[in-house]
DNA sequence: TACATACAC
DNA sequence: AATGGTGTATGTA
């Protein structure tokens, strides 16, 4: 790779800087010189384990793809398309039927909140290019804000304040308990409310309802949210992002007009869809809700690794309308890691150790549980995360015990280099619940908290059945039990057909034995750690948190793609976000290391195929020898 | 039960 | 210059 050079970049450089900074800064074109661009993310990305353990991870599913595909080719052979699609098309008309417009969900969603909320404590910041969060973290993704923190001098630096956040939340959702008291928050910024009770009683269309609420936010709070309306939570979060600095979107409450909103609507934007089922989806042919229609039978054919039936609701727009607040006090876990600059030296982590002992103690005890399972996290330096378990005959909850069995989790990994360590609790066992005799104490001082058993008591509508595992997570649509199964009319093929997955050799982690004890089997030379990929959850950047911010803007343009947009600088950096995502800064290194200077392709960016990775396996190469043992 | 993966905020 | 933290669901063995 080139070495490098250094400083004559500066000027590109400025341009970008006034580009990420300055709303008024011209729109000259900045795309002549993608290639310098390019050779400035490669640097600053260069010789990065984060990027090279992305890429292994690429290839993975890279790997899982082609896998799929044959499956698909063998499975299509045998397979009587047509009469797959017709029984598809019943099972389409049946969920039609199911189809529920009666309830007007709104999805609300306060813009670029951190980054707001610190804008308003602090005018001066008004025009200046900000990040809020710790030095590097935040919302614009990592590796914008590494490189724009490189490019930007003059970035400021806010460190997070979540108490204040906190604070400003909190009378945030107080304004929406008012027009929905069963409101369910998702996160401290957003939340899921259903107005249809509300409209009726004030005799109010939802438009004006949700503007009416919205006004309020921004005149008891000075922030501004956005929303969506819509008859499920699906659509209505969807919808949300619609307008979205401050603005509002209603889809209209019909099928067609919901069945034509999902038609071209990119699969991704489906809450569920992350970075690889949209790789996978895309593979068999799915990239907007609207194809799900036209690959129905591939997707039958795939039915256990897609799921048909929460395919099919997708494209018809249909999901869940069921909005109540987290009765769930079934927390299923409770847990605490840290990051770090790589060790080695078993001191100093077990120093990490304890730190992380001594704060989950403390959040055990502030929330009261208590848990029989540990489990023991650590990411190496190459990024590769990896989990170790135990499971206990007793509740656990203090940090002594944390520490011990973290520890004795981790000592068999040994010697390790690891940046993150961390323990999670499981099994748990609530020191408050009501019906437990031993804690008349501890209940008496902290009743208060809501907690009435929220009866569902409700409708009864189906959606209802469902609802348990949905605020749980994705949750929009209900997880159907049905596997619906294409049940012919004369029992033949298509239901095997769909089970057609299995193998899928999973990698071993560090140690194949480990705490295995009774290890038996084999004491074979297994090469032991390193081969198996694991992999540290996507870090996407989403908006949100802290922002990488130039306020004022109302038509910039994006100093990476020189696209113009015309966006709040939340849309803009999700949007930068983007374009300094992984695919492309690796893009952005092969086009570097070929050395040529070829047009600038565009963005729709292309895919990562494995043609790319032919780069020299110099310094890559796992991580072999770890050890011997 | 243990572990890995994917996803969300 | 060193790429977050917390939690849930799910698949596999």
């Amino acid at each position: 790779m080139p070495a490098e050079d250094g400083l004559k970049r500066s000027q590109e450089t400025e341009s970008l800087v006034k580009r990420l900074a300055g709303p008024s800064s011209g729109k000259a074109g900045l795309a002549k010189d993608q290639s310098e661009i390019n050779r400035i993310i490669t640097e600053a990305s260069k010789g990065s384990k984060f990027y090279d353990n992305e890429k292994k991870k690429d290839k993975e599913v890279t790997v899982r793809i082609e896998k799929i595909l044959k499956e698909r080719d063998e499975s299509l052979k045998t397979a009587d398309i047509r009469k797959i699609e017709s029984s598809v098309d019943q099972l389409i008309a049946e969920l039609e039927v199911q189809r529920d417009l009666t309830q007007i969900i709104v999805h609300v969603d306060m813009d670029a909140f951190y980054a707001n909320v610190e804008l308003l404590d602090n005018p001066k910041l008004h025009g200046k290019p900000f990040a809020v969060g710790k030095g590097v973290l935040s919302t614009a993704s990592y590796e914008a804000r590494f490189i724009a923190k490189k490019l930007c001098p003059d970035l400021i630096f806010l460190p997070n304040r979540f108490s204040r956040y906190l604070e400003m939340s909190k009378k945030i959702m107080d304004i929406f308990h008012r027009y929905d008291p069963d409101m369910c928050p998702a996160g401290c910024d957003e939340g899921y409310l259903n107005i249809t009770p509300y409209c009726e009683e004030h005799s109010m269309a939802a438009e004006d309802c949700v503007r009416e609420m919205r006004e309020t936010v921004f005149r008891e709070t000075q922030l501004t949210v956005s929303a969506g309306i819509a008859p499920n939570k699906m659509l209505a979060k969807i919808c949300s992002d619609k307008n979205k600095p401050n603005g509002q979107f209603q889809l209209e409450f019909k099928p067609e007009a919901i069945k034509a909103f999902m038609h071209d609507l990119s699969i991704r934007k489906v809450p569920g869809i992350g970075r690889v089922n949209e790789r996978m989806l895309d593979a068999i042919g799915i990239k907007t809700c609207g194809d799900i229609y036209q690959q129905r039978a591939v997707v039958t054919l795939m039915d256990k690794r897609f799921g048909l039936v929460f395919l099919c609701r997708t494209y018809l727009g249909i999901a869940s309308n069921v909005v109540q607040p987290h009765e769930r006090e079934e927390r299923k876990s409770i847990g605490a890691e840290r990051t770090f600059s790589t060790l080695d030296s078993k001191e100093k982590i077990f120093e990490k150790l304890t730190e992380v002992s001594v704060e989950l103690e403390k959040d055990m005890e502030e929330t009261g549980w208590v848990g029989r399972t540990v489990t023991l996290k650590f990411k190496l330096d190459t990024y590769q995360v990896f989990t170790r378990a135990k499971s206990i005959d007793h509740w656990v909850s203090k940090k002594e015990e944390l520490f011990a069995i973290g520890k004795e989790l981790l000592l068999p990994e040994f010697p390790l280099k690891i940046r993150l360590i961390g323990l999670r609790v499981t099994k748990l066992k609530d020191l408050r619940a009501k019906d437990d005799p031993t804690n008349g104490i501890k209940r008496f001082f902290q009743s208060s908290k809501e907690n009435e058993p929220r009866k569902k008591a409700k409708l009864e509508d189906d959606a209802d059945l469902h609802d348990v595992m949905e605020d749980a997570m994705p949750g929009f649509h209900e997880h159907d039990e049905t596997d619906y199964q294409v049940d012919d009319n004369d029992g033949d093929d298509i239901v095997e057909i769909t089970n057609m997955d299995k193998d899928v050799t999973r990698s071993r982690p560090p140690h194949s034995t480990s705490n295995a004890q009774a290890s038996s089997s084999k004491l074979e030379s297994v090469p032991a750690r390193a081969r198996s990929t694991s992999a540290a959850p996507r870090l996407r950047g989403d908006k949100g948190k802290s922002i990488l911010t130039s306020i004022k803007a109302s038509t910039q343009e994006c100093p990476i793609c020189s696209k113009v947009l015309e966006i709040d600088n939340d849309s803009l950096n999700a949007h930068i976000d983007f374009c300094l995502s992984r695919s492309a800064i690796m893009e952005a290194q092969v086009e570097t290391n070929k050395l040529v200077k070829k047009p600038y392709v565009g963005w729709p960016r292309q895919e990562f195929s494995r043609k790319v990775d032919t780069k020299p396996p110099s310094s890559r190469g796992r991580q072999p020898s770890k050890r011997g043992r």
